[in-house]
DNA sequence: TCTGGGGTCCTAGGACCC
DNA sequence: TCTGGGGTCCTAGGACCC
């Protein structure tokens, strides 16, 4: 039996355990730049606010109803994260963190309760770190995903939702549309329903011949799983990650050079702090720029560079500088600019890297080390202590007008609690 | 005024090779 | 007059996920 937890509304959550005055009210989460909607709870979904909604068009509403609605504090978020998922360890060995809310696990065979194990998994994460989960219970991780839902939506369940015969994973399929499979989105479930396959169920009905012509190899084994056929495999021995991206839409238009430099410089800087962090050396990079897509008016730009380095390396100054002359191809004055970003590509793990004859180990070393001090002065709470004198401050250009505190990972902010 | 950020896998088509 | 067949690798773009 394969387990899979999903934290309820995880953003909004993590919030309300600071603040429990927020349970039951109506809570919006933004993204970066307080652009969008991305965690809502199911109070403001009632008030028709959805996933990807700008705020600057329903925030007037918002505010009529007595939403809160608070900047993203990814740093908080990680860290409840990590105190869910040792939770479910402590509990399942066998276990693999699918996102930062999400978790399959492998039930293991001794249990024969499977849904009092369930329940107890639920309790236990809930009393431990104070969020609130679901767990969906079924032979596949596709089916498994699906029971989650049952359980999130409806209170009877109590948390635990389990598909175990082939009569209730009939029922659920015909109960679920079919663009709420996991494996199915918008386009294909378009093209599905104009055909009249409304349900999972009709999905799961077609011949395999079909599946195969019209949605390929990724098609069928969604179209395996919803059968009963576990076929997505759980991720090899994590090697960390083939590419890293660090981008960021600004909060007004950038016209100068300059400027986008000092931004591209520290997305380089982002990059290959995390290249470290995951003991990889990268062999290549993208860089791309923007100019605001939602302005139809104005004249649009887009393009990307790419640029392979001499040797592979995970050193700041040399991303970045690379980064900087791969923008100088594609900048082009004249344009407003909304968005940049730098990706690092062909990542290797530093073990494997293959690095040229001619290289002065000395020079290696001392960056090496330069590297290493950066990011022992830079660990912690204040990540931004020292960096590249090219780069500007990325949260400096952010707008987030209203920002939780930092109550797990920094000192200064963490709650006190009076008596009265 | 104001519209997020970060990933993965698959496929089709072109370049190139023998 | 007549102009093959079969591979591999790489890339861009599309689809999906959170």
């Amino acid at each position: 039996m394969i387990g899979l937890v999903d934290c309820n509304n995880f953003f909004v959550s993590c919030e309300r355990v600071f603040r429990p005055d927020l349970l039951g009210r109506p809570v919006v989460v933004l993204s970066n730049n307080d652009g969008c909607a991305v965690a809502i709870s199911e109070e403001a979904k009632r008030l028709g606010i959805t996933r990807g909604m700008p705020y600057f068009k329903f925030r007037p509403m918002a505010e009529r109803n007595g939403v809160t609605a608070i900047s993203g504090n990814h740093r908080l978020y990680g860290d409840m994260s990590s105190r869910v998922m040792a939770t479910l360890h402590s509990m399942v060995d066998d276990m693999e963190v699918y996102s930062i809310d999400e978790a399959f696990l492998a039930i293991p065979r001794e249990v024969d309760d499977c849904i009092g194990f369930g329940r107890e998994i639920v309790r236990r994460v809930r009393r431990d770190t104070g969020i609130p989960v679901s767990l969906g219970l079924a032979a596949t991780k596709t089916l498994a995903k699906l029971s989650a839902r049952f359980a999130k939506k409806y209170p009877g369940y109590r948390g635990v939702c389990m598909i175990d015969t082939a009569e209730k994973a009939k029922k659920a399929m015909s109960l679920t549309a079919v663009g709420d499979v996991w494996g199915i989105g918008r386009r294909h479930s378009v093209r599905l329903n104009e055909c009249g396959i409304t349900t999972a169920l009709k999905f799961a009905e077609l011949s395999k011949d079909t599946v195969m012509r019209w949605f390929g190899l990724s098609g069928v084994r969604t179209w395996n799983e919803l059968n009963g056929i576990a076929c997505i495999e759980r991720d090899a021995i994590d090697t960390g990650h083939q590419s890293i991206t660090s981008s960021r839409s600004f909060a007004r238009d950038i016209y100068e050079f300059d400027e986008i430099r000092e931004a591209v410089s520290a997305f380089a800087s982002n990059v290959a702090r995390r290249l470290r962090k995951q003991n990889g050396f990268a062999a290549s990079l993208s860089v791309f720029i923007a100019t605001n897509r939602f302005h139809d008016g104005s004249r649009q730009y887009f393009n990307t560079a790419k640029a392979s380095f001499p040797d592979p390396t995970d050193d700041s100054l040399t991303i970045a500088a690379i980064a900087t002359g791969a923008l100088k191809t594609i900048f082009r004055a004249g344009y407003g600019y909304k968005k940049a970003g730098v990706t690092i590509t062909e990542i290797v793990p530093a073990e494997a890297c293959q690095r040229s004859l001619f290289i002065d180990p000395v020079e290696v070393e001392k960056r090496s080390r330069l590297m290493k001090a950066i990011d022992a002065i830079n660990s912690g709470a204040s990540s931004d202590r020292v960096r590249i004198a090219a780069a500007g401050s990325i949260s400096a250009k952010m707008r987030r007008e209203n920002v939780s505190p930092n109550y797990t990972t920094s000192l200064n902010d963490i709650i006190t609690v009076t008596a009265r």
